[in-house]
DNA sequence: CGGCCTTATCGTCATACTGACGACAAGGAG
DNA sequence: CTCCTTGTCGTCAGTATGACGATAAGGCCG
């Protein structure tokens, strides 16, 4: 064994669709290096926790959420000499997709933290510390990639939600309005994708709609398609 | 800066089919742990090299291929603690794809690297070393997903082919006969995947077939599809 | 209460793509 | 020359898609 040792941290994209648009969950730096800078929430990974583990515990102390069903998936790796002036640091990157949360940021360990749209970040490649702008955007493309052929949309929407509520997760992250009608049939029709509840909601106002939930397959024969 | 450090190290996943079934470069450790057993080849990261700088530079010893143009994608990291008995290593694993080639395993530095067909490795999950096993699936599953939606099935062949060397990559990564008829419409018809040399070859036996060469797109609109 | 607005849901139709498979082309082997 | 092998083109029916009309069923407001 000869090796140079390194710092492993995993760092967290935390995604939500509010108000119509796909947002993260950034920290402002409160110390050097980048301080006041946004940036990715994450932490080094301790000596006896696996990588995966360390994201979950990151992802509960940013936002509260410790459920296991929340949806977390690597993205990649990042390790080029320099991402980090304090020294050889190489960030395993997760995916993680939460629901509209009802507390916005409840018992985060950082003092300023908060969502922001992702188009916003995108469009500015200074405001993220670190190599971060790299990392959102492989991360945010990841998750448009995969609405196309998994159920992954769902895990944006509560427990139940009517097909426009999750034709709006597709649009807030795809930034492309979608045929409601096309939409409906594709959903309802796909084996696996939603299964209906009974019951019915008045919530989005108009007609009533039929509440879903997720239906257990993994993957969406064909998939849906983006412009 | 308060972490633990450890050792990082890149492993590839070297695919390529030979004799009509995907294969995969293996070495045989000479040395504990797993001294004996089949692993593949990998090496740590050095202090100022890139993740995927120290991944060509691992290929390149194995293979003899120091092209830029062959096609590297890093797939996954593996950290469980214990993973590694010497102690705690996280591993970036790399996929590569390339061509059969002429001289089996070139310049290689490892005593006894050969080519193992990947279907009798996966099959028994005690055959590799580490946690090795797991990374090969991984790495097999995201290559045969991307040849449903990219062209990198080209990455198998040499510069120029015809469109049944082609199938004949789908089918080794697939284990799936396809049809030739259709498969010969799909390709020819997808914008980009693939142009015509001009030239024609009887390599393959039967009517002379036109050569091909990669096209220029990135993405197949629509994707093939396995069964 | 009745009309209007909003969203939900169903239906139609032309077009595109796919899977199954027939038919013919064009070399090589014997 | 004939057979065998592989390449390439075509046909046809079934399925999925995009565009969009039409109707359903609540809430809201006067």
């Amino acid at each position: 064994m000869d090796f140079e040792p390194m710092g492993v941290a995993a760092d967290l994209i935390i995604l939500t669709v509010r108000d119509g648009s796909l947002q993260v969950l950034l920290i402002r730096r409160g110390i050097a290096p980048y301080k006041g800078r946004w940036a990715l929430p994450g932490g080094f990974v301790r000596p006896a926790e696996d990588l995966e583990t360390a994201a979950r515990r990151e992802l509960a102390e940013e936002t509260g959420l410790g459920s296991d069903r929340i949806h977390l998936e690597q993205v990649a790796t990042y390790g080029q000499p320099g991402r980090d002036p304090r020294g050889r640091v190489v960030s395993v990157a997760y995916l993680a997709l939460v629901p509209d949360l009802p507390t916005p940021v409840a018992g985060s360990d950082a003092a300023s933290a908060s969502w922001v749209g992702v188009a916003d970040v995108l469009g500015d490649p200074k405001r993220l510390a670190f190599d971060h702008h790299r990392i959102l955007t492989d991360a945010v493309e990841r998750a448009r990639a995969k609405l196309e052929y998994s159920p992954l949309a769902t895990a944006f929407c509560a427990d139940e939600f009517t097909i426009s509520e999750l034709r709006g997760v597709y649009e807030a992250v795809w930034g492309q309005a979608l045929d409601p009608r096309n939409f409906h049939r594709k959903v309802t029709k796909t084996e696996g994708f939603v299964t209906p509840t009974g019951a019915t909601t008045t919530r989005d106002g108009g007609r009533p709609a039929q509440l879903f939930q997720r239906g257990t397959a993994t993957t969406l024969h064909p998939p849906l398609t983006r412009a």
